[in-house]
Formats: C-alpha cells, sequence, structure tokens
RNA sequence: GCCACCGUAGCCUAGCCCGGCAGGGCGCCCGCCUUGUAAGCGGGAGGUCCCGGGUUCAAAUCCCGGCGGUGGCUCCA
C-alpha cells in the first residue's frame, strides 16, 4: 500500500551561503542607514575591530520560510566546525547580500542573521555582529592558511525519518458508537478496565502500551502440525511454503478477497510485473529511501538490476499515469492480488504475521476530491468491517489522523464509528506522518492477546499530483486525485488471524466455509467405502473420505485433530436407515438425511466462496507431509 | 539489526548441567485384527545429534564462529 515518493530536490529551492574567513582582525563601521531596511543600532555598535576572529559574511537567498528553523542550525554547524578547526577566538557575523544574485527579503535575511548570532551567543562562544542594512566601511586581514578562507552553502539536510517522527507528537481518543468522544489525557495512566470491548482494551494494552505477551502465539505450531504453511529452508528467511490443505484455505481467503472488490465494490483486476527496473529514477528513489529492504534481482549478465516490488503501488501508480482520465469516471476502483516482497530484517520476521514474501490483495480508488474521498473512505470501511465481522475474529478498530483532518472530519468520523457500533481508538498526530490524512486499521487479537493489522483503508491526499495522476475536471482543467488506498490484509495474516482464533478455543474451529475440510466420511470397514464415495461426491463441499484400515475411534481422533468440521460414521446401520449421524465440533451429533445435510452444508456457506478440495478423496492415497 | 532462549529420525521429545554404546512415543512399512463416535496388537526400517572449527584418549554433551527458529526491542515506507 506503499507508494513511490518523487521528494523534491531541497537544492533547487532553499539555501544559504557564507564565506568564512579566518582572520587576524576584522575592522567595520556602519557608515549610513539603508532606507526601510536598516536596524537602530547603537553608537558604539557601528564602529568594531575585532581580533583573532572568524570572519562569517553571509547572506540569506530565497527562502521557504518554513525550513528557516532547519537552515539555521544547519549553518550554525558549520560554522562551529570551522570555527573549531581553525582554533578562532571569536567569530563575526556579518550580513553580506552580494554572495548571492537572489536575496531574499530583507526582513527574513536579518530575522535569521539575528537568530544565528543568538544561537551561536547561546553556546557560550565569544559572537559580534555587524548591523544589518547599513553601508558599511570594512577591512579586514586573512591568515592565508589553507583553511582560512572558506565558503559554504547550506542545505538543510532532508531530515530522516527517524528526525520526522521524533518530532510528531500524538493524542488519543476513543470514539463511542454513542457517539461520545473521550480525550485520553495519559495513556500510560488511564483505566482500561472502563473499555467494555475486550478487543480494544487487549489492542491498547498490546500495541500502544507495549504490554509483554505471554509467549509463542499457538498458531506457530498449528500451522505445520495441520499441513497448511511450514518453513522453507532452500528459500530465504521468510519465504514460506504452502501445503495443499493450507492452498485451500488460501484461495477461499483469495476469493473472498476477489469477491468483495470485483464483485461487491466493481473493482477493475489488473496484473502488474513483480520486478521494476532499478534505474528508474523515482523507483530508485522510492527504494533506496527504505533502508535497503527490498530484494534486488539481476539479469544474468548483470546489466540491468530490478527491484522486486514491495507493493502493488508501482505497476498501479505507472498505469494510472499513463491513463487519461475524466471526472466522469471518478470514482474508479483497481484492484490487484499482488504477491509482494519486503527484505524484512531478520528479527521483525516472525510466523505467519511478518514475512519477507506475502500476498496482498490491493484495492486502490480514485477519487475526485476530499468529499468524494471521504465517502470512498466510508464505504470501505463499512464493507471491510462487515467482512471482518464474517470471519468471526476477534478484533479492535483503530483510526489515525493528522490534526488539520481530524478537526476537519471529525464529525463524519465520528458517524461512522457510531454507525459501525464498535468503539474505535483513535490517534491524533500533531502532523501528517505519511501520505495519508486518515487511516484506519483493523487490529486482530491473536492467542496471546498481541494484535495484528489486518484490513486498513488510508485517505490520500498528497500523492496523486506527485505521481502526475490526473484527471480532467468539468471546466477542463487538470487536477490531482484522492487516492484511497486499501486492503484486507494479506491473506497470510489472514490465515495466521483465522488459527489464533481458532486456538483461542479449547477446540479450535475455523468457521465452516474457511474450513479446509469441511465434511469426512468414516465408514466402519472395507464394506462401506464405496458407498462413502458416493455420498462424498453428492455434496458441494470440501468432502473426503477416511478408508483407511484402522479403527473407527483411531479415525475420529483424526479427524477431530484435524479440524473437520462434521464426521459421519457410516456403516450397516446408516445403509438401513438412511439416515446420517453427524457429528459437529462440539461434540453433539445430529442425525439426518443426505439431503438434509446439503441443505445444511448451503446454509453454512452462505454467499461466501467455495473452492473444492483438491486433494485425494480417499485418505489412504493422501501423503504425509508433516509428522 | 540488537538482546535472550532454542535446534537430537518425517513429527514430538529423553539424554546435555556432571564428556564414555543415541533412548522412547507418534507417523511410515509388514503381519494379525474387521473395527461404531478421541489412540486395537505384534514386528521392522529409519540418525550429518543444525553447520564449521576448537579443547580432549574420547564431544549430542564443554568452548568459539555461523545458519535457522521463537520471544522482546527497533522497524512495519
Amino acid at each position: 500500500m506503499n507508494c513511490l515518493r518523487a521528494l523534491h530536490n531541497p537544492l533547487e529551492v532553499e539555501f544559504l551561503r557564507l564565506l568564512l574567513i579566518h582572520t587576524d582582525y576584522i575592522e567595520f563601521e556602519a557608515k549610513e542607514p539603508v532606507k526601510g531596511i536598516a536596524e537602530e543600532i547603537d553608537e558604539n555598535l557601528k564602529h568594531l575591530r575585532v581580533p583573532e576572529a572568524l570572519a562569517v559574511f553571509v547572506s540569506v537567498e530565497e527562502d521557504d520560510p518554513s525550513n528557516e528553523e532547519d537552515i539555521i542550525e544547519e549553518a550554525i554547524a558549520n560554522i562551529i566546525d570551522v570555527f573549531k578547526k581553525v582554533n578562532a577566538e571569536r567569530i563575526v557575523l556579518y550580513p553580506y547580500v552580494h554572495l548571492t544574485n537572489k536575496p531574499s527579503h530583507p526582513e527574513d535575511a536579518k530575522r535569521i542573521v539575528i537568530k544565528m548570532f543568538e544561537k551561536l551567543r547561546d553556546k557560550d562562544i565569544e559572537v559580534y555582529r555587524a548591523p544589518f542594512g547599513w553601508y558599511k566601511a570594512f577591512e579586514l586581514k586573512c591568515k592565508g592558511h589553507p583553511l582560512s578562507e572558506l565558503s559554504r552553502t547550506i542545505i538543510p539536510r532532508p531530515k530522516g525519518r527517524e528526525e520526522i517522527v521524533a518530532e510528531i507528537t500524538s493524542e488519543y481518543y476513543i470514539i463511542y458508537p454513542d457517539g461520545r468522544v473521550e480525550h485520553i489525557e495519559d495513556l500510560e495512566k488511564m483505566d482500561l478496565s472502563s473499555i467494555e470491548d475486550k478487543a480494544l482494551r487487549l489492542y491498547i494494552e498490546s500495541e500502544e502500551l507495549g504490554i509483554e505477551r505471554k509467549g509463542t502465539p499457538l498458531s506457530v505450531n498449528a500451522m505445520r502440525r495441520l499441513e497448511l504453511v511450514d518453513y522453507e529452508p532452500a528459500s530465504d528467511s521468510g519465504n514460506m511454503r504452502i501445503y495443499p490443505k493450507g492452498a485451500v484455505l488460501f484461495n477461499v481467503l483469495v476469493s473472498w478477497a476477489k469477491k468483495i472488490a470485483l464483485e461487491d465494490l466493481k473493482a477493475m483486476e489488473i496484473i502488474t510485473p513483480l520486478i521494476y527496473d532499478w534505474s528508474e529514477p523515482d523507483i530508485r528513489e522510492q527504494a533506496e529511501s527504505f533502508h535497503e529492504r527490498h530484494y534486488i534481482v539481476k539479469t544474468p549478465d548483470e546489466r540491468k538490476k530490478f527491484v522486486l516490488r514491495f507493493a502493488a503501488d508501482f505497476g498501479l501508480f505507472k498505469m494510472m499515469k499513463d491513463a487519461t482520465l475524466s471526472y466522469k469516471n471518478l470514482p474508479i476502483r483497481i484492484f490487484e492480488f499482488a504477491r509482494s516482497f519486503r527484505y524484512e530484517r531478520s528479527g521483525e520476521i516472525s510466523g505467519l504475521k511478518r514475512l519477507r514474501s506475502f500476498h496482498m490483495p490491493d484495492l486502490h480508488s480514485f477519487c475526485a476530491d476530499i468529499e468524494q474521498g471521504w465517502e470512498e473512505f466510508a464505504t470501505l470501511f463499512r464493507h471491510y468491517k462487515r467482512l471482518t465481522d464474517a470471519t468471526g475474529i476477534e478484533y479492535a478498530i483503530v483510526f489515525r489522523a493528522a490534526r488539520e483532518w481530524w478537526e476537519r472530519l471529525r464529525d463524519k468520523l465520528v458517524d461512522l464509528v457510531k454507525e459501525s457500533g464498535k468503539p474505535a481508538f483513535i490517534e491524533v498526530l500533531s502532523k501528517m506522518k505519511h501520505y495519508w490524512a486518515i487511516k484506519n486499521e483493523f487490529q486482530a487479537i491473536d492467542s496471546m492477546g498481541g494484535n495484528v493489522q489486518l484490513a486498513t483503508v488510508q485517505l490520500d491526499v498528497v500523492d496523486a499530483a506527485r505521481y502526475g495522476i490526473y484527471y480532467i475536471d468539468a471546466e477542463g482543467q487538470k487536477r490531482g486525485c484522492i487516492i484511497v488506498h486499501s486492503s484486507i490484509g494479506s491473506i497470510e495474516r489472514w490465515i495466521y488471524a483465522v488459527l489464533e482464533e481458532a486456538l483461542k478455543k479449547e477446540k479450535p474451529e475455523i468457521p465452516f466455509w474457511l474450513s479446509p475440510i469441511q465434511i469426512r466420511f468414516i465408514p466402519v470397514n472395507d464394506d462401506y467405502v464405496e458407498d462413502c464415495l458416493k455420498l462424498a461426491s453428492e455434496i458441494r463441499a470440501r468432502v473426503d473420505v477416511d478408508d483407511r484400515d484402522i479403527s473407527v475411534a483411531k479415525k475420529i481422533r483424526d479427524a477431530e485433530r484435524e479440524w473437520v468440521n462434521m464426521i459421519v460414521v457410516y456403516g450397516e446401520k446408516e445403509k438401513a436407515s438412511g439416515k446420517l449421524p453427524v457429528r459437529f465440533r462440539d461434540g453433539h451429533i445430529e442425525e439426518m438425511t443426505i439431503e438434509e445435510l446439503k441443505e445444511r452444508v448451503k446454509e453454512l456457506l452462505g454467499s461466501y466462496p467455495f473452492v473444492p478440495l483438491y486433494l485425494p478423496l480417499r485418505l489412504s492415497l493422501r501423503p504425509k507431509f508433516v509428522g
């Protein structure tokens, strides 16, 4: 869900020039004030002679006032660096517009020079300043050693992510379904017992307060024992092997994701390449800005390098940049089932929760304006909530928003939470951290009380113009789209969440529609295998037949350990009566005819997607993959 | 990436602290049993004790380095 970020080049925008001269002395005299610019000064500051000084001539160029502090800081760091290297005793700041041919407004320059002066003084450096806005006479004697004459151009160092993030402060709220918005004064000290929604409470403890979990999530062993997913030692860490039964579960989830996107939301599906040319400037810039967290693929002759995509955005945005869009087309939704790769650091990989290779159903909506964007955000939120509810997993609803957008969208957001009937935790950030104005997260709670993010919806107000994704409005003007990024979350994480939810119970159960094996027939002995095969083939469900030559009790035990939803023992009695004893996970047995069973299956399946079981019908023909 | 713990047959594991023939259960194969709602009985095959190095007469065991897994930290664009 992440983006190509074409950052503007700071070189072209703002800077400050310095000329640094290590002097035996510098002497100046203010002669005449420049009209409208000159600062008022004491008589005794009009004429100064400063020995053993580092003379710093400063000119301020057209600058962006929003970056002023950064520029000053960087300039001070440079001056002090030279000051120490040349071992000067004091500093003289000398405003000198002539170093540039595109000077800033004098008021800005004056303010910046004065601030620099004050900062240097605050660092206990003996510092003097020539008055601003006067015609001055000056004289100096340069020492002439190699470092005695230097010029520096100050470019505000683009801030690292850490710095930007460190400057952002957060406030927290809980929005209740009755419309109440509770401001949390102190997250550390808040009374969690007052939160009725258990998942929300667990989420806050786990993610926001970092309370330690009790141990290894149960799915880590279960995924292997159930022959769903396993580690692949012959690959890189975090690249999993998926067994046939895992593939069934995987494909049901994929069908579900596609059904939501393509049928319910009428998105258009696309397929884009996995690898992207490393020499494309925007791709390279984006990839490099991401801490080397990507795989590189080289051609055999090593003449070309490609980056393995870490999200669907690469191909999608390239495609949309080339597309011609009219306001009449909007909003449009584009879906891609995107296998993605992220080179997560070794300690960050974990079970099915965090992988280096994963499958992300990715849905992007392109909208005309913020109103349409919000409508889309709300629509997607409703869908994802309904669908998350359908899996029966325990989850918390979280929103994050930049302050300006929280203020702007607050009423609408509260209405959305009211409508959802579930309280939501919201983090309000002092400024925008990424591209989104507001985002939503569905946070599932695992068997150990830990949390993992599944679905997300993000309202992106900045990226479209940056990527060159435009539409033509009713007046024929080119305008940037509002992009809503969203996903139900990776298929792997869904497998994790479904298993974790099942494992919270004493007798784990996967919801019928997701379960790899839904019904198992157990013939009492060889004489009934053929009948069972025939019955199994009549039901549109994932059904199999345990035809192994072992005791019925043993077959039942195996079926239970495999979490089969319904077990049917079939022998003489059943053949005679036509009634099937269907054993459910809770242990109770219901007698029903084959027609009644088929009806029950239909009910349970409802409108969920169905994927057949692509495994031998007879258990005796199946290999054991684990154990 | 950092810290801690772990790595013995396809799977689960005993043995490791205190160096001396690698043991059990599941699964698999063979045979018997013909099975009725959570493990029927007997036999057999199966080992690079994660990898590399070191100490020692002798290393699964002790030491060093690596790889892999899990948890925590950080991170999650």
